[in-house]
DNA sequence: ACACTTTTTGCAAGCGATTGCATAAATTTG
DNA sequence: CAAATTTATGCAATCGCTTGCAAAAAGTGT
């Protein structure tokens, strides 16, 4: 493996000079500069990431922290989409990214915290946001700058993030039922404390009052199939005229669709059904899924240059929004008008 | 943050006396021992990473490496939840990952030559095993270490894995479907150029044979519901009498049962359907798809394991196989007796 | 108590890069 | 043409840690 000294050595000059003419630097002369480029392309050289990072204090590595474990969002393809955006825009950087992952949120401030101490880590890309995360508390207390996936809880214009626009995003899927002839739409959600959720409420919300109709909200996580169907029966009791519902996302949605299809009464009913995130659950369901699109893997690239760009000193934050897209399959139904 | 320079000085001793201490050597006395123990936690001491990697040439990371991006590869949650072991039992040796992923072999091969040459990672797992992979072989090039999820397709012996043992599970799932009376069984697959889906064939067709049933092998990606349309018309002329499929993944399964569904003719077979991976779309599935677990987590762990003990001069290769288990739901049914 | 082991420690030289500062070369100027 | 600038290079220290080797301390035997 070739050092900076091989090239400095073939080209003719001192490492310092190889250095600085690797590094563009202003003050060297174009015909050494020329040298040792063609020297390093010559010996194939590629610095040392280590030494590199030692004697710069950076680190080019930037931490990629996925929620806590619970189970459930490591089945979410969701997740692995962002990453893969990450992922591409850092290596076309010479960046590298490494995960964060824990099995409970202390045990995932800690990994983080042994990547700044050890790692000197100093950009973190956070693939979810939450009310009161301890990891966001926790970046805080800390020099490094990180961007969140997803609407911060706190300081919305200090903190750099990109996101969808959740709360239009939650109109568009409960108008879309309007549209349809629904009245009484209901929304699901499984844990309103991810931002996410509640933007998507509050735009459904939005739509709802518009309408003068009423928020029906339900909130449940289908730990079971039995504790499904015992929240539904509940549910319907109050809310018999229920005739749509605006999941939070596209794996909520299938959820539903399981126990509403595994009653007669209520799949005779045909509720009418529509999700986010246009994964690929939504075209393996039966009827097909129609669903928000929000683009992961985009979310993750526009992250990624976020994190990757120096930012200057004055700290002005970015915030990206990335456009969202109806999908139209077939799980929303026309109400027939019986005026 | 402190250096090693201040936890010897607190300790009234040299760093290399530290840097021994600390890293268990025999040659330090057990009393000095434990003052440099003592001063390092009072300072709150973590190595550098960067620095203690220039010094050793070590690199205390493991490359992750994804599979080409075939798209339909990252929307699978099977990727995610074996990433979830590996980095669990790291971060518990403190070990990092780093993921490598590319768009196409070019440019994964190519992520993974920076990975060896800058950041001087010499270690790798691989998240699965397919014929003439031009990153093995890129691997087999350098002198590092790598451990593949899934049966190597050259030098079983000498390269370590961990996988499960699919031939056996493709005989269980097929032996399944025999118990409950189906006679012609077709084999459902995408892509026999990767390992895992070769065993189950293999599986498969031991148990067939040994019945002295035909082998029905059906190789079909769904790149859209026309075209699996139109493939299963063509199918089930020639195989009219197929009653039931092992499919090579729980997606595929899905993507099969989606079209059998839209076609009245079809649907009313009720075709008999078991998957592998026991991934969440099986629970989601309707009716719920009986599945063969494989435990992707647990493959992760495994992995990583053997990733991180550093292996002898002697290059013994590790082999671990994780168990399977069939997790019964609605998708198979019983064939009536007509005799 | 002395010579001889054996056990503990510390010195100093790396690892491969970057960078402030001094020096050498090139250029300009009076 | 010598002096004063300006521009280009190189020296050497540094980042934080490890480790071979020599030196110091402690222990042994006679």
């Amino acid at each position: 493996m070739a050092t900076i000294k091989d090239v400095a050595q073939r080209a003719g000059v001192s490492p310092s000079t190889a250095s600085r003419a690797l590094h563009g630097s202003k003050i060297i002369s174009q015909p050494t500069r020329e040298k040792v480029v063609k020297a390093a392309r010559a010996l194939n050289y590629a610095p040392d990431f280590n030494a590199q990072n030692l004697a710069t204090k950076a680190s080019n590595t930037i931490g990629v922290v996925l929620p806590v474990d619970h189970h459930e969002i490591f089945s979410n393809p969701f997740f692995l989409e962002m990453i893969r955006g990450i992922n591409e825009v850092c290596s076309q950087n010479g960046s590298m990214t490494t995960l964060a992952t824990g099995i409970s949120s202390d045990e995932l401030v800690h990994n983080i915290d042994v990547m700044i101490a050890q790692g000197h880590i100093r950009n973190f890309i956070l693939l979810y946001s939450e009310k009161n995360d301890p990891v966001v508390e926790r970046l805080n207390q800390f020099d490094v700058h990180y961007v969140v996936i997803g609407k911060p809880y706190h300081d919305v214009n200090r903190i750099s993030y990109v996101d969808n626009d959740n709360v239009q995003a939650g109109t568009d899927a409960a108008q879309y039922l309007l549209d349809h002839g629904h009245r009484r739409i209901c929304f699901l959600c499984s844990d309103l404390s991810k931002m996410v959720q509640g933007d998507r409420m509050l735009g459904y919300q939005r739509v709802m009052m518009q309408h003068q109709l009423p928020n029906i909200i339900l909130s449940e996580r289908f730990e079971s199939h039995e504790t499904g169907v015992q929240a539904l029966h509940k549910f319907f009791k109050n809310y018999p005229d229920v005739t749509a519902f605006v999941a939070v996302d596209d794996m909520m949605a299938l959820k539903l669709q399981q126990v509403l299809h595994n009653d007669a009464e209520w799949k005779v009913k045909q509720f009418s059904l529509i999700g986010f995130n246009n994964s690929i659950f939504s075209e393996l369901a039966h009827p097909t899924l129609t669903s928000i699109a929000v683009f992961p893997q985009r979310l993750g690239e526009e992250a990624a240059k976020i994190a990757i760009a120096d930012r200057p000193k004055d700290e002005l934050s970015t915030a990206v929004i990335v456009p969202h897209q109806i999908i139209k399959r077939h799980s929303v139904h026309q109400v027939k008008k019986l005026l």
